[in-house]
DNA sequence: AATCATTTATTAAATGATCATTTAATTATT
DNA sequence: AATAATTAAATGATCATTTAATAAATGATT
């Protein structure tokens, strides 16, 4: 039980700290000794728990997209019309336990690399049809079919948008 | 005269070189050879005619910014009214000669390595103001004060979200 | 409780690979 | 002949990853 424990808090350590420096230093510049640093620890111990480089960078995403996940459910529970479901996946978005400059500016660099490895592209396409069909579902009683799709599209560019511009400015954005 | 034209030329060369073999590889993945071998010359040539790396892909993105203004401009001088010049700013960033997957990729992969290099950001404002700028005039006419900003905002993070989808599908999108 | 064996966690140092950049020479142009 | 363009090979730096050793925690056995 507690030998679980530790494995899963070093987890969780890395993870964060693979955030923090990747926010201070850029996804590609940051080393391994820079995230181990952020915590006290060192490069060879993320390879104890993660095996590589890559599978932490991999890992840290798959976490931010649970957060996400879990706090669009959230914000769902909540929602009374269609209108307010709608707006659930705009304010899971931006929750400030998701839409901080080290998580926007992790997603930005993360997903600009992706189309470059088969195993962050993977991860990527999920993500995009999840949210695809988020979007659909509750446009679906707004907008009319014609305009539907057109909507999604513009909708859904204009979230990844203001990510960028805040991974850029590093301030915040009020929705 | 041919003296200088040689020069110009392999800038060129290079410079197509180096968006094609970005967007093969990726921003940071792409080496010198890579880029050089696109068009069969060698790594150590870059340096002759650039001076390093950093210089060649800074140059590239300046290359990329004045396609942009140079098209923003032509298109600007066929509008009418307001919301033509309006209009031209889209135009400008969905015109065929700028609109590329090559020039998408490389965009992006760009704007979000910029926060991490003193040069880099400073273009990235450049480009930032003069995009907000321009926008902020054609809005004045179209949109109350008070929404103007907003408007504006949403916009700009709209333009440079289809961007970054555009990165990673590969493919087009009709505005 | 105390001892010792075993597993888990951690690290310093070694390894090896990859590149950008430099150098020194060669080839082409003027 | 002089200058410009090009390159193969050398250099040097940076890292991720591996290794081999140490320390810390755990647990079984008296």
């Amino acid at each position: 039980m507690s030998r679980k424990k530790i494995r899963d808090i070093r987890h969780g350590e890395f993870i964060v700290a693979a955030l923090e420096a990747t926010h201070k230093r850029g996804f590609h510049a940051v080393t391994m000794s820079e995230i181990a640093a952020e915590i006290g620890a060192t490069a060879a111990s993320i390879n104890y728990y993660f095996g590589s480089k890559d599978q932490l960078m991999f890992e840290t995403m798959r976490h931010l997209l649970s957060i996400l996940g879990a706090t669009h459910k959230q914000h769902l529970d909540v929602a009374l019309d269609p209108k307010d479901r709608l707006r659930a996946i705009f304010d899971a978005h931006f929750d400030p336990r998701f839409f901080t400059p080290q998580h926007c500016s992790f997603w930005v660099q993360f997903w600009s690399a992706a189309p470059y490895s088969a195993h962050l592209e993977r991860l990527h396409r999920i993500n995009q049809s999840r949210v695809k069909s988020h979007f659909r579902a509750e446009l679906a009683p707004l907008v009319p079919a014609p305009f539907r799709e057109t909507m999604r599209r513009i909708l859904q560019s204009y979230l990844d948008g203001v990510w960028l511009s805040v991974a850029q400015a590093d301030r915040d954005i009020d929705p």
